[in-house]
DNA sequence: GTTTGTTTTTAGAATAAACTAAAAAAATTA
DNA sequence: TAATTTTTTTAGTTTATTCTAAAAACAAAC
């Protein structure tokens, strides 16, 4: 069964709401695939129809096995795109997303697994989301919380964002935050909830709460 | 302005044709698009419309500037994305094509310059094309001529194909025919006008009129 | 438990790109 | 030149995806 690559984008935004709240309603698909409800609710009927998608009238949207397959494939070409992006043509991780988003409707298994394997198979994508690999076995990252849920006095290493938005990228670029670092919490401030993050070296760098509750992280026992 | 993948198929279309019979007639687009000659006359119109063709009923097809520019801008693309698929990716030179038919229609320049660069400037492509360059320059393959035109005794090397269907490239695959090779012509056979060529190392290739007409060669002084 | 508000669906229409079949124009042949 | 063939265009449909506006269903609040 061939889908169109705005079928695709419908499997990869149910996909999205079933992994992140576990309910994927019609409007909440409408703000992801830029579309109205109407079109969203012409749009399930016919991946009902062709297999991909469990749908009744009001009932919200799930995935067919056959769906999530296809959801998760998108997945993994969307990352192995953005990991070749950032890792050979040295694009910065805030600017990859739309182009992986093209990218990622190109060709079949073939190609990606091809790609796959000129990047090393790598594990995770340049904002540390896992890769699923070719059986389409997502491994969880393992450990990772928000940076918000630290205790002062803890050292972690940044291994995630949850929004992985242009804006939200930049802005830690600012900060001077990126995946892998290690820092240790010094204190929190009452009056505004922000962070004090202190790097190996010593650099002080103050995170909102805003920020903090955006990044994922691993604390290390040290 | 932004034209949609199948718009660019027909400038692609119209600028292979003009290159190659001086003319883009209805019917020919139609072939290369692989729709009905009645679908051209519409895209034509359409593409008239918005300056990157000029077309006047019954008089065929021709590229304004902007037309060409998005011509040559999208066989730059093609091309570097074959050469992708081949250098990096170890993909046949007869696998390639469409695979690039899709990846060319991907992103801007940005993102076409960036493959450039990584890929370190290449100026043919895996079927011995020239890749034109970012500001859309064709350097043409100098002193190259089909097989069928060299004369007995002649040195060459092969440099280019003029047929890249996958059954010519896996055809001389089997020959053990590549690019950058060298030959000597040995002899030209009446019968069937197929010609005997040797390699540096001595082995011997039969290779027919019909196959030395799509080869091409550059004549060596030697 | 009505009323109010939100979400979803229906119904009908728009757009892009393709199609078929028939008419018109151009090219070729007799 | 007239007749025939080929090519191109016109006219009217089809398909996929989207839209708007109105109706229906559901959820919440008084």
């Amino acid at each position: 069964m061939l889908l169109s690559p705005s079928q695709e984008n419908y499997l990869k935004a149910i996909y999205k709401l079933q992994e992140d709240d576990g309910i994927a309603t019609n409007q909440a698909l409408a703000a992801i695939v830029e579309a109205t409800p109407a079109s969203v609710t012409n749009m399930l009927r016919k991946l009902t129809d062709t297999g991909f998608v469990e749908y009744e009238a009001y009932q919200g949207a799930t995935l067919t096995s056959a769906g999530r397959n296809q959801a998760v494939a998108l997945v993994r070409k969307h990352r192995l795109w953005e990991v070749f992006l950032v890792d050979k043509l040295q694009y910065d991780w805030d600017a990859v997303h739309a182009l992986a988003e093209e990218l990622e409707h190109i060709g079949g298994d073939e190609l990606i697994n091809r790609l796959d394997a000129f990047l090393g198979h790598p594990g995770f994508d340049p904002h540390g989301d896992p890769i699923p690999n070719a059986k389409g076995v997502v491994r969880a990252r393992q450990h990772a919380i928000a940076a918000s849920e630290a205790s002062v006095g803890g050292t972690f290493v940044v291994c995630g964002v949850k929004d992985s938005s242009s804006l939200f990228l930049q802005h830690l670029d600012k900060l001077n935050i990126a995946l892998g670092k290690a820092y240790t919490l010094k204190e929190c401030l009452e009056f505004d909830r922000s962070a004090v993050w202190t790097e190996q070296g010593g650099a002080l760098t103050n995170v909102s709460n805003e920020v903090a509750k955006n990044v994922l992280i691993q604390l290390t026992n040290e």
